[in-house]
DNA sequence: TCTGGGGTCCTAGGACCC
DNA sequence: TCTGGGGTCCTAGGACCC
């Protein structure tokens, strides 16, 4: 057996949690540069506040109601998400952190839990709140993809209290016969024209398909969704490995034309990428740069640009990655584009002491000419992890600037194009300026 | 005026191999 | 006129997730 634990509008919630006066009224939360509504609390969807959407589109109804607006807390909502999962992890051996506010539990080698799994998710959801403030639901069921079936109906229906478990057969299907099609895990918005067409509409009506016609018609991922609904098991639990790739990107809060200002936000988002690459231990091959204009403008059309470079000796140094950056921006960029957002990826990457390397560079000298080559890469590696070891101790929050930075990045505070966060709540958790303090 | 960011997996088609 | 069979690797694009 599976569990889904989902903590329940987390990032309204971690707000709330630090506001006792909000309990019970509605809050939401924006996304990055206070664009779109990414959570509402219980009180806020009652109001009818859609997810998603725009926030100038409902700024003037969120004053008319009193609804509390937050801009994203990244630093508070990673803490509280830690605690939670942490929580977690003392109560079962098999966990899978699926996303910031989502885990999979594998139950199978839990005999005694077993017996009354009702029970069992009941506990685990009390302990967690208890620990943590951050209320959870939890869904039960004998595949992964029904656990998420069970947890929609554990937030859907108050007469759960916020745990359902999927055993009886009966049960099973009466709830995959009131479920629409697109609340199930796998079916986006694209699936759901292409099996309403098919005059599939409910989750049971899916369930009841020919698992092969699904395939030749989806291919193997919703074949594999269907044959999880009829119990057998698909998905295992996944645990963490290195990331393939990794993306930093941002939009500016303001259009960016300027080739310098275009570049030092470039150079940035190199430095964020370099940074997590280092920290799981990898180096890269391959750079892509890219900017992109608005696609939602009027007055242009949408213009984006970009250029991939390969690195001969794979590198995790910020330096080398950005003066590649800098020399790729320079030949794709385009004058007189209005710049609404930037970023880098980095790919091909693998471990830094797997590295392959290039028969023909120099680096091959390194035996004949003694210790001079070997010794200038140890410094070059020695810098950077100094700079590291120095930012970590002088940690700011994110989206502050780093202690020790290239000078390429620009000065943050002197960047007008910078994410916009009105909003922002303070970092309770992380920062003991932000603590809260008792009257 | 104002519309997020970071990922994964699968498939089809082209280039190439023997 | 007629043009093999079986395979790998790479890439772009499309779908999904939160």
């Amino acid at each position: 057996m599976y569990a889904l634990v989902d903590c329940n509008s987390f990032y309204a919630n971690c707000e709330i949690l630090f506001r006792p006066d909000l309990k019970g009224k509605p809050v939401i939360v924006l996304s990055n540069n206070d664009g779109c509504v990414v959570a509402r609390s219980s009180a806020a969807k009652a109001l009818g506040i859609k997810m998603a959407v725009p926030y100038f589109q409902v700024k003037d109804f969120c004053a008319a109601h009193q609804v509390t607006v937050f801009s994203s807390n990244y630093t508070l909502y990673a803490d509280m998400s830690q605690r939670v999962m942490s929580t977690i992890e003392t109560l079962c051996p098999a966990v899978e952190v699926y996303s910031i506010d989502e885990a999979f539990l594998y139950l199978a080698d839990y005999p005694a839990a077993m017996k009354d799994l009702k029970a069992y998710a009941s506990k685990l959801k009390q302990i967690i709140e208890q620990y943590t403030g951050i209320p959870v639901s939890i869904g039960v069921g004998s595949t992964k993809t029904l656990a998420k079936l069970a947890n929609h109906a554990a937030k859907k229906y108050p007469a759960t209290k916020g745990v359902c478990v999927l055993e009886q057969l009966t049960w099973i299907r009466r709830l995959m016969q009131i479920t629409d099609i697109s609340d199930l895990w796998g079916v986006g918005r694209r699936y759901k024209t292409r099996l309403n067409a098919m005059g599939i509409y409910t989750v049971h009506q899916l369930a009841i398909c020919e698992p092969a016609k699904i395939r030749q018609h989806f291919g193997v991922v919703l074949e594999r969704t269907c044959l999880e609904l009829n119990g057998q098991s698909c998905f295992d639990i996944e645990y963490p490995v290195s990331k393939q790739q990794i993306v930093s990107s941002r939009s500016f809060s303001r259009c960016v034309s300027d080739k310098e200002e275009l570049s030092e936000a470039v150079c940035a988002h190199v430095a964020t990428a370099a940074r997590k690459l280092r920290a799981q231990q990898s180096v890269c091959r391959h750079l892509s740069v890219f900017a992109l204009s608005s696609p939602f403008a009027q007055t242009q059309p949408f213009t984006a640009i970009s250029g991939q470079c390969q690195f001969v000796t794979p590198t995790a140094d910020t330096r080398v990655m950005m003066l590649a950056a800098r020399q790729l921006l320079s030949t794709i960029y385009k004058e007189d584009v209005d710049y609404a957002k930037a970023g880098v990826m980095l790919s091909d990457l693998c471990r830094h002491d797997e590295v392959q390397l290039d028969l023909f560079a120099e680096k091959g000298d390194e035996q004949q000419e003694g210790k001079t080559k070997a010794d200038d890469t140890q410094k070059k590696r020695a810098v950077i992890a100094l700079i590291d070891e120095l930012n970590k101790k002088h940690a700011p929050n994110r989206n502050q600037q780093a202690a020790v930075f290239i000078a390429s990045e620009g000065i943050k505070s002197k960047q007008s194009w910078q994410m916009s966060r009105a909003l922002l709540s303070p970092c309770y958790t992380t920062d003991i300026k932000h603590i809260p303090k008792v009257q």
